[in-house]
DNA sequence: AAGTGGTCTAGACCACAAC
DNA sequence: TTGTGGTCTAGACCACTTA
């Protein structure tokens, strides 16, 4: 007895295709059959034939050109670049990130503004919801423009008012001067991942199906009291974070 | 004037949708008017519906549920469950997650099996790309269920041979196996994410247009050189990792 | 039974890219 | 000019859920 196909159409377009990718038939980089030339070697009509193509793009497995075709995207192996996550403290007193990355704004930088704490972000701070923030918000960019980033930083104004000012300096000059009036950081970093906004896509230059990894750092001093937290919106494509720890006692 | 709306139909429609779903004029959990019932409100066809409506769901705003509705989604907030990422050494000497979840085997636990090294792993573990690794694969699930995950350990059968074995105990034993033949150990924990391939969002039982979060966590020893590498494989909703660190020297 | 979403047809016209 | 994908129509029939 030969094998049934199960499921709609449109599914077996696609299981089609994503085998033959997976398999080697059609290799990274090659025109797939245009969508014409499938809905009549499936005798189906071009809409079904999208339908199916539409989850293999959701999935990340082929790229759409327009005008040009579709063709396979390379394979999920490691991505290019690792990005060990942490905080070095030089001798002289400097901050700087562990990634050595530098990163430059994109376009006009905006002027910091204010926010009421939410909700989520007023627990991580140890603030009431609706305590007042400072904000500064960064998209930035590295390696050429290869690399971009949402930073943003959130400051009570209750612990930049304890030192007398409104305006928070940028990362990591900021932990620099946490230190100097007189605490001893430590951080916390949370770690998630979700499906861009379609503002997301644009600022970040995301590909199809390309999820987002989330950072949100929490800088805290000596009696873990909160100091300030960050967040930082990456592509998922092409990048990976590291940390480090031995064990815990 | 007025604004003239942009873009494709599909796309307005869904646009609609979105900023009535983040304005809140359709609460989480509320049943959204109907495919037929939006296109005749739009005057374009139902297939042009489902076309926005497909977007929605792709970014998780919407879920959709057979004969019954379409639905908003729970809003993005903080995940139900943060994980905390390390390894306590207990006096005794026995090794513990620091997350404590306990998890257990979904179906048969399958025996460990072997395979050669890929290039990624191997790089990873540094032994040569096809050096023979004891892999050990398991589907975990905790929490009543709710939580799953895929768990895969690697070891090369070089570190086995060389404490005459050729079978290594799982996680956490493991570590107190290293422990005994006189490695002081570390761990390297690099984390990525993706789109699920159909299997995983079966295994996982994802929810449409959920990410994974992938953790490869590499064992070393007291010298930097790694002894065995995990890979964690868990859905990139409703939970989040947490690492925590001081300034690097 | 009525209403929902799931699948599919057989076309059409358009925008874009390559030749 | 030709071939590609992007958008859209105006229906059809089916499977599933709820009442």
């Amino acid at each position: 007895m030969a094998d049934v196909p199960r499921g709609p159409r449109y599914r077996q377009i696609a299981e089609w295709l994503r085998d033959r990718i997976l398999d080697g038939t059609f290799p990274a980089g090659q025109p797939l059959p245009s969508e014409e030339h499938l809905a009549k070697r499936f005798g189906v009509s071009r809409p079904t034939v999208r339908q199916g193509i539409s989850e293999l793009r959701a999935a990340g497995l082929v790229e759409v050109l327009m005008g040009r075709g579709m063709f396979v995207r390379s394979p999920q192996t490691r991505p290019a670049l690792t990005r060990p996550r942490g905080v070095r403290r030089f001798p002289d007193g400097r901050y700087a990130e562990v990634d050595g990355i530098r990163w430059s704004p994109v376009g006009d930088e905006t002027p910091p503004t204010r926010t009421d704490a939410p909700l989520a972000v007023a627990d991580l701070l140890g603030v009431p919801p609706g305590e007042p923030l400072f904000v500064r918000d960064v998209l930035e960019n590295a390696a050429n423009g290869q690399l971009r980033q949402i930073h943003r930083t959130l400051v009570p104004f209750s612990i930049l008012a304890a030192a007398g000012t409104e305006h928070a300096p940028p990362v990591p000059e900021l932990f620099a001067w946490f230190e100097a009036r007189g605490h001893q950081l430590r951080w916390n970093e949370y770690v998630r991942t979700r499906m861009p906004l379609p503002e997301e896509i644009t600022a970040l230059r995301l590909a199809e199906g390309v999820p987002l990894l989330h950072i949100t750092r929490v800088c805290l001093d000596q009696d873990c009291r909160p100091l300030a937290l960050e967040t930082i919106t990456t592509p998922g494509d092409g990048l990976e974070i590291l940390h480090t720890y031995d064990t815990t006692p």
